[in-house]
DNA sequence: CGCCTCTGGGAAAGCGCTATCTCGCTGCGC
DNA sequence: GCGCAGCGAGATAGCGCTTTCCCAGAGGCG
C-alpha cells in the first residue's frame, strides 16, 4: 500500500524525479525522454519513461522547466476591456494563434488607465513573458508613454518581443489597422449615396485609432464635397455614443443627415438614443460605425461600418510578435465599407 | 563603463543577485527586503535594497518563484469562445477579481469540445495553477467527463481548487446559475402577459444550461395554461439561433406567438431570421433570451430576457474558487426577468 | 590487435529564487 | 560578571527542472 504509485494518496504533484525512480532510469534520461532533447535516447528506456510518466500521471512544472531553461512559453495580452467586442474578437484571434504554437496567454485589462497600463506591464514582464502584446488604445501624448517605452525597451533588451495592435507613436511592431483609408473610403462611399451634411461621435481627444478614423472621414468628404458639421469627443464606449448622439439632438440637429460614430459600439449607443427620442435611425438620420463586431449584422438596421478582420488582428499580432510574420503579415490589415441599411441611399 | 549599472547593455534581466549585489547585502537580506518575510530587515539595508531593486529595474522572475515557493500566483480560466459576449463577460469578472488579489490569468478556449478541454485541462495543469475556473458549458453523459473528473481530482489533490460556473454533474465547487427558477419566472411573466402558445429555440441536446432553461421554463408554463408546441435545438450560438428560427419559419409557425431562445445570442440571431423573413419581431412574433448581454439593449426591439449579473459570476467563480466566498457567494446566483418590447402586451 | 571516434547513460552543476539554519552580537537578569 | 535568550544578517540547502560534462562500452580502421 506504502508503495502505491498512484497519486491518490500522495499531496504533491509527481516530479520528473519520481517519474525517473519509477523507470529506473537518471533524471537525465527521463528529462531527455519527455521533451525531445539534441539527444537520442534508447527506445526501450523512452518508452519505459513514458510509461512511468503515465502511471504517475506526470505533467512538467512549468515554472520549473522555465528557470532551468531561461526561456517561457508565455504570451502576456494587454486589452484595455475584455468585455468590449472589439477587444474579445482581438483576444480570441490571439488566444488561438497561440494555442497552434502551444503557448500560453495571460491576459489583463487596462480599463483605459494608462497609469494602470503601466503597472500592468511591470508585474507582467516578472513573468518573462516571450511577448507581450499591447492592444490597449493609445493616446497622443500621454504622460505615461515614456515610461511605457522605456520599460518596453528594457524589456526587448532582455530578449521579450512587444507587438502592438492598430497605431502608436511609439517605435515597435504593429499591426497596423487601416483605419485612415477606412475611413476615407467610407465617406466616399457615403457621399455617393446622396449624404452631404455629417456629424461625427469620436473618442476624447487624443484616443490614436479615433484620431485617425475621424481625420480619414474628414479627407473622404473633401473630396466628395461633403462636409462634416459637428464633432463630439464623449467616452470611446457604448453609453459614450448614446450620450454623444444625445447630445447632438438636444442642440437640434441642424440639418446633419449622417452620423459617423467612430466605433460601433458607439455607433449602436448612438442609434438606442435616436430611437429613445421618438426618431428612426436610418431614416430621420443615417448611422455609420467602424470596426463590424458581430452584433451590428443584427441591430435594426443593420449598420454601415467599416469591416476589420479583428480576430485576423489578433492572430496577426503575434505571430508579428514571434517573428515569424509573413510579407502579408506586414502590411496594413486592410479595411473593407460594408454597406447596411442603416445608411440608406439618398434622394 | 563596463560597470555601467543600467539594463541598457545588459542581456538578461537583473536577477536578484544583482540587486543583492549593488546593495552591498547578501542574497537573503535582499529577498527579504522585497517581499516582506516574517523576518525583519534593518530599515536602512532595505532602503538600500529598493534603491538598487529600482537603479537595476529588478523585476522578480516569477517562474523562479514559483518554483522556490512551491506554489504560484496564476488562475487558470477555461471558456468556451472568448468572443462570445457571455463568455468574455465572466473573463471581464475573472480578471477584475484577480487583479484585486494580484492573480495573474491565463485563460483557453475550448471551442465547445470536450477532448480539446480535457487536454487544456491536462496542459494547464502544468502551470500549476493556484485555482481553475471552469466556465466552459457541460454536456450531459460526455465520455470524456470522466476523464475530466479524475485530471481535476488529481489536481485538487495537489492542492489545487477548481471552480465551475454554471451547472455540472461534476461534484465540484460551483456558481449556481438560477436556470431553473429564472426561466420558470419568465414563461410566468409572459403568460400574464397573455401568450399562450410557445415555441423553443434550445442548444444541441445535453447542453446542460441550455436543458435546464428549457425545463424551467416548460415548469413555468404548466402553471400558467401556456403551451410549448415545438421545440428546436441547433448550435449554441448566434447563426444556431438564426437557423433555429428559420427551421420554425419554414414549416409554417402555425400559431406560435412567442419563441424563447436560450440564451441571447440565439435569440438575436433569432430575430435576424424574422426580420429576414419579412416579418417584425415583437410585432408578427414575440422573442424572449436569456442572460441580457449588452448588446440586446439595443437591438430592435429591445429583448426581453433573464438577467445574470455576468461579471459578478466570474467574480464570485473566482472568490468560491480561493475559498474565500461569503454566505452571498455560495448562494445560487440570482435571475431576473427583464421584460423589454420584444414581448409587447398580448390582446 | 591497438587506437580512436562515436554513442548514449548518468552524475552534477546550474537556473533564480525562498526558507532554514548558523552564528555573532546585544542586552538583560541574577 | 556571567549566562542566556533574542535578534537579525549571511550562508546554504533546496524547489523541479535542463544541460553540460564525464565516462564506459561499442564499433571502425590501419
Amino acid at each position: 500500500m506504502a508503495g502505491d504509485a498512484a497519486t491518490s494518496t500522495r499531496n504533491a504533484p509527481a516530479t520528473l524525479h519520481d517519474v525517473a525512480r519509477e523507470a529506473g532510469v537518471s533524471l537525465a534520461t527521463a528529462s531527455r525522454s519527455l521533451n525531445g532533447s539534441t539527444r537520442k535516447v534508447n527506445e526501450e528506456y523512452r518508452q519505459r519513461v513514458l510509461a512511468a510518466a503515465a502511471k504517475l500521471n506526470y505533467s512538467p512544472n512549468l515554472s520549473a522547466q522555465a528557470v532551468a531553461r531561461g526561456t517561457t512559453t508565455t504570451v502576456a495580452l494587454l486589452v484595455a476591456d475584455i468585455a468590449d467586442p472589439y477587444f474579445s474578437q482581438i483576444a480570441a484571434g490571439v488566444v488561438r494563434e497561440a494555442d497552434r504554437e502551444r503557448l500560453i496567454v495571460t491576459m489583463a485589462a487596462t480599463d483605459r488607465d494608462t497609469e494602470r497600463e503601466l503597472e500592468l506591464v511591470r508585474t507582467l514582464r516578472g513573468q518573462r513573458p516571450r511577448v507581450m502584446i499591447l492592444a490597449a488604445s493609445r493616446r497622443e501624448g500621454d504622460p505615461n508613454n515614456d515610461a511605457l517605452e522605456a520599460e518596453l525597451r528594457a524589456y526587448e533588451s532582455n530578449g521579450g518581443r512587444v507587438a502592438f495592435v492598430s497605431t502608436t507613436d511609439l517605435d515597435f511592431r504593429t499591426v497596423q489597422l487601416d483605419n485612415r483609408a477606412g475611413a476615407e473610403a467610407l465617406a466616399r462611399e457615403l457621399t455617393d449615396l446622396g449624404y452631404r451634411r455629417f456629424a461625427a461621435i469620436t473618442g476624447t481627444e487624443g484616443i490614436r485609432t479615433a484620431d485617425e478614423r475621424l481625420a480619414g472621414f474628414q479627407a473622404g468628404l473633401e473630396e466628395g464635397r461633403g462636409t462634416l458639421e459637428r464633432v463630439v469627443r464623449p467616452e470611446f464606449t457604448r453609453d459614450g455614443g448614446y450620450e454623444g448622439m444625445r447630445q447632438l439632438l438636444a442642440d437640434g440637429l441642424g440639418g446633419v443627415e449622417l452620423v459617423f460614430a467612430a466605433n460601433d459600439v458607439m455607433a449602436v449607443g448612438a442609434m438606442s438614443a435616436i430611437r429613445d427620442a421618438g426618431l428612426t435611425p436610418g431614416t430621420d438620420v443615417a448611422v455609420a460605425g467602424f470596426d463590424d463586431v458581430p452584433t451590428v449584422r443584427d441591430v435594426t438596421p443593420p449598420l454601415t461600418t467599416v469591416r476589420i478582420p479583428l480576430e485576423e488582428v489578433g492572430r496577426r499580432a503575434l505571430r508579428l510578435a514571434l517573428g515569424d510574420a509573413t510579407v502579408e503579415d506586414e502590411a496594413p490589415v486592410h479595411t473593407e465599407v460594408v454597406l447596411r441599411e442603416s445608411t440608406p441611399r439618398r434622394g
